[in-house]
DNA sequence: CTATTATATGATTATATGCTCATATAATAC
DNA sequence: GTATTATATGAGCATATAATCATATAATAG
């Protein structure tokens, strides 16, 4: 694997940004342990509702997380296996240094 | 480990920031391969030089490369072996998909 | 010492990012 | 239909980011 073409760099560049904001981490990190609406994370994380509403859109186009509507409401889960694994990874090893 | 303190969020998003720019994916993944002097980075990459000394000061404060001079050259090299391992992976879920 | 080569740094500028506020939409209850 | 609740969206603003230009520093050659 010598060179990187641009597409890939991007592609790479993108996934990181995702998780390179502290809001969208926390987000991320409590939908790994489970589905939540929008209303759950607002509170659980005491975030702004437009602030949440905003992230999960950015993460949604990234097919970061998907979404489900009930009834008004509309819970939210991860979609990407690989990132998530890797930012979980990389708490661990943030939390043990 | 359920809720995450503040300081471990923010430990984390640098880390994810550092890998969130198409030049420093660039960088590290050309470091991957073994140790560049600047000069060969501006030239393996087609970048500016100012740019490169910009990119490798904001990676080594993050303590993910290490520098040695030899004569007038400065050698870089990755530190961090699992920011480097993390790159990697991501660049290959990235390419095969 | 001066000249040259390699790298680093500070200032500037353009763009990107993330939050907040206000408003819009969607589903349900009445 | 209106009211209520939950969520989404657009605009504005403040801050962060990354590239470029010019200049500074450091090591070596002569």
């Amino acid at each position: 694997m010598k060179q990187l073409d641009e597409e890939t760099v991007f592609l790479v560049s993108q996934m990181f940004k995702a998780l390179s904001d502290p809001t969208r981490i926390r987000i991320l990190h409590l939908l790994s342990e489970g589905e939540c609406s929008v209303g759950t994370i607002v509170e659980q994380l005491s975030l702004g509702q437009s602030t949440v509403s905003h992230q999960l859109r950015f993460l949604k186009n990234l097919r970061l997380v998907k979404s489900r509507r009930e009834g008004t409401s509309i819970y939210y889960s991860p979609e990407d296996e690989h990132v998530l694994e890797v930012l979980e990874q990389t708490i661990n090893h943030a939390l043990h240094e």
